[in-house]
DNA sequence: GACACATCGTGTACGGTAGACACATGCCGG
DNA sequence: CCGGCATGTGTCTACCGTACACGATGTGTC
């Protein structure tokens, strides 16, 4: 970027360390979506903009626009990379329980790595093949207990749904207390008004801070589970 | 609004109706929240920008800073208008599920008439009192039944994260299908690829058309049951 | 009744966003 | 060698939220 004398100097000395070094490697669609992740793993999905992009790129935003024919498809992309593959459960013994509680888990940790993945998976969209493949080897999981259809892919979606409420500061809904637990203040001040609020404020147990991750997680198996058992006894 | 002749005509006619007719009423933060809400009902909450509102109001934008601080703080001023009040859960008798059942309804309706709330109280923000007041009467709806704080606030947020996830289609995670259960064609034409989704779409059964609301229910209020029994036995 | 002042709406400006479009440059095949 | 095409640049438009100076207007006080 600077244009001053120090920089032939040092184009002097490259000279040494091979050919064909190119001062810009040419642009690829991986490299802006590679480019995109960086910043809205640091700084969240709203500072993936196309000058920030390619400002990280040393290039201009218009040049962007060779690869990727959009924002929304570069988020696309970016999603599409991020998710990654889904888990083999196929090898996981115990039935759909301990298969949906990994898959659960592996998909909470993946969003863990990019917690902008919520927010650029909300909304009608284009969906990518890998990003539904995750999706299909949760129906799978389900294949055998005697849901339907259309329960399956209910119940897959509400456990989806769970990881996005509780995963993501910019999707979940407001919480009337923060992440420690700690009631805000504007309701602790006001006990008169919000008596229940107050009182399940001062009686949490030691239950882990997780934004009640491990608690819907569990509600939501076990209210899957008594349908199955219900599905199975009208079978026999 | 329009300067010609005819106006000047119903002025004069107006003199009749009665004095102090103002041409332009003054703005006060509630006709402009009240603009903004049209909008948002009708176009969506990205369709409100302080540009449309003040046009909707024959006014430029910068008039509204005059009453309002911030965008921010007129979304506020919508939701906490929106929301409304909470039902009175007092009187159903049955138990906590029968409460959480009309209180989940409520807000379901709730939000099916203003598609734009779950959007709008995504994130971290300032709460408003009627808001937190629905959060209040549902924790309130758990007491006695041996969950302990944590647990109380932790079922509410799971019940309400239901409600967003299947009520709005911005905050809500893209569904393998479509609102009418018609498979994603991308997914339909490689069932090589993504067998589960496939047969599932195939066997779906009479399941109502509701984004997998009623499903989820009573999964999650099944969920709940199945823990309050737990704590009444080993209380007991 | 005149005048100062507070209130309220206007107009202009700034930095940010996505994106359309014309132009330059450099590489590669004939 | 040379023409064409791919790729990056520069400029422009239409929005967004909002800061700030200005003018009009109505109101309370002397």
């Amino acid at each position: 970027m600077t244009d001053d004398g120090t920089n032939s100097g040092e184009l002097l000395w490259d000279l040494d360390e091979g050919p064909a070094r190119k001062a810009r490697p040419t642009l690829t669609v991986d490299r802006i979506a590679k480019a995109a992740t960086t910043i809205a793993d640091a700084d969240g999905l709203t500072a993936v903009s196309m000058q920030n992009v390619a400002t990280k790129l040393d290039v201009t935003k218009m040049a962007l626009y060779r690869h990727v024919a959009s924002k929304a498809e570069l988020v696309a992309v970016m999603t599409e990379t991020a998710v990654g593959t889904p888990p083999n459960l196929k090898e996981i013994r115990g039935g759909w329980r301990p298969k949906l509680e990994l898959w659960a888990q592996e998909m909470r940790r993946t969003w863990q790595r990019h917690p902008w993945i919520p927010a650029a998976t909300a909304g009608s969209r284009v969906t990518g093949p890998r990003e539904i493949g995750w999706t299909e080897v949760a129906v799978g999981a389900l294949e055998g207990t005697g849901l339907d259809g259309a329960e399956r892919m209910d119940a897959v979606f509400l456990l989806s749904g769970h990881i996005r409420n509780t995963q993501s500061p910019t999707t979940a809904g407001t919480q009337p207390w923060s992440l420690d637990r700690t009631l805000n203040p504007m309701i602790s001040a006001r006990p008169e008004r919000f008596p229940s609020l107050v009182a399940a404020a001062a009686s949490v147990g030691n239950a882990p801070k997780d934004n009640g991750w491990e608690f819907g997680l569990i509600r939501i198996l076990d209210g899957i589970a008594k349908l199955i058992a219900t599905r199975r006894r009208t079978k026999a």
